[in-house]
DNA sequence: TTATATGTTCGCATATGTTGAACAATAGTC
DNA sequence: GACTATTGTTCAACATATGCGAACATATAA
């Protein structure tokens, strides 16, 4: 059949698609063999076989004691795509001097496709520490229970908030997260005259954060800088003056970086 | 045709070929239009087009002011599969104490397919700066002219060393580099008795380097650690006593560290 | 505006991907 | 160490998804 009639999207390339898919379930899957491939995606083993084989061939998935796994040629492909951007390198030592000053952790965060995309963190001498060291990650893509996200969100268009929140949902992670759409616009809202964003333990208990966007002249948003750490520690003057000063004032050297570099 | 009768290697996908092929052309070109690519690749405008839009479908590619560019997804994926691997976990924190103990670049260094990855750095406080934030980084990533690569080599079968040469070659970067095979070996051999490798000017002139290897218990070899600097810091005693203690020490404990994870 | 280059869509012919079944190689069990 | 069960790999044949060129649309330059 072409393409599943009814489909909306352009025309592409399934056998892109599948292995593009592949390519996503070894990573949840923390690599695969054949059959385990082929059972989770519903393909003959024929199929899930000579997909590995292809990206095997093409150095993006490597064999390991028989089972299938990303290689680290990704890892490559991914230093390059940092570097080309603009919010990482104009960011990171931002990054590496609040985090000094600080002592907390601090991110520069942006978005894709709806998605956060962690480019760079430090973690300050006295933050705590082993937080981002447990084995399976949760995912922390979403952009509505960070700081970091929300920053983002306010710096966009209505419209394509809208879109996020239909694409992505707002789901739950603790009961601080906001997960009324109309509640969060209200906020984005007060962020965006506040210019900077709170996460008041909405993604993890204990947790606070606060995030400033870094936007270019004509009020395109590239990402967001945050500082975050304990509730215990992100309270009083300090949650609400001191820190909320010097995440804005670095976000704002950052705009400047950006804004030179592009001049010349 | 039956991809191509005369061919070796084992039946793969056209499709997922190109894709891959597009993919590393983008990296190439730094982004590029639909002509462009089509133009690179030999491929008529509406089959590149295809491809793009596929990519962009499942994420890896975005489509920016007009060009499609490599995305952010991949860096996500990149990080995914840097955390799963044993040496970085084990070895960034060995690197950022001995970078903070000998002040000069550390590196952690893993082989892939007969290529060097540069897996972590860390630039101590009194190394020289601004070394790596050229635009165009030139390809790091043989072996055979960075002290970590050579580590690594001294470490894998002759069998091995042979089918990588044979592979990538061995293109000289400065007069010092090492382009003959049997020379490459004799060196090799040094290595494995001294226990470590050493960079004199082989890469970058001016520029030397200490490369310990990382093993496993049963002598395969994980990746390796190094030190570089300018020649006029690297020389003397610590050139060839204090340095090499320090790295080969470093490396032993990563090693241990390693072996204690995976027994328990 | 016209002209030129670039991007996108479409239908068609054929090369190509998917499949199931057969074969090979492991891993597990007794 | 032989036997079984599971997993991995190869193959030929068919159906169809893919790649092409031409036509159309859009963007850029003159």
């Amino acid at each position: 059949m072409p393409p599943t009639g009814g489909d909306d999207g352009p025309r592409t390339l399934q056998t892109v698609s599948m292995s593009a898919q592949v390519l996503a379930t070894l990573k949840e899957l923390d690599g695969a063999g054949v059959t385990e491939l082929a059972t989770e995606l519903d393909l003959s083993k024929s199929t899930a076989h000579i997909h590995l084989t292809s990206l095997v061939e093409n150095g993006l998935v490597v064999k390991r004691d028989g089972k299938y796994a990303l290689a680290l040629k990704l890892f490559a492909f991914g230093e390059y795509v940092r570097s080309r951007n603009q919010l990482y390198r104009h960011g990171k030592p931002q990054v590496d001097e609040l985090a000094n000053e600080t002592g907390q952790y601090v991110h520069i965060v942006t978005e894709e496709n709806g998605r956060a995309i962690n480019l760079y963190q430090v973690k300050g001498d006295t933050s705590v520490s082993g937080e981002y060291q447990t084995s399976k990650p949760q995912q922390r893509d979403h952009l509505h229970y960070t700081a970091s996200g929300k920053a983002i969100l306010a710096s966009l268009p209505e419209r394509r908030v809208e879109e996020i929140i239909e694409g992505h949902g707002l789901p739950e992670r603790t009961a601080n997260t906001v997960t009324d759409p109309e509640a969060l616009f209200e906020e984005l809202s007060a962020i965006r005259q506040r210019g900077y964003a709170y996460n008041n333990e909405e993604e993890i208990e204990g947790f606070r954060a606060i995030a400033a966007p870094v936007q270019t002249p004509d009020g395109d948003v590239l990402g967001s800088l945050s500082v975050s750490g304990p509730a215990s520690v992100l309270q009083g003057d300090r949650f609400e003056e001191t820190l909320p000063k010097q995440v804005v004032n670095s976000a704002n050297v950052i705009e400047v970086n950006i804004n030179m570099s592009n001049r010349s």
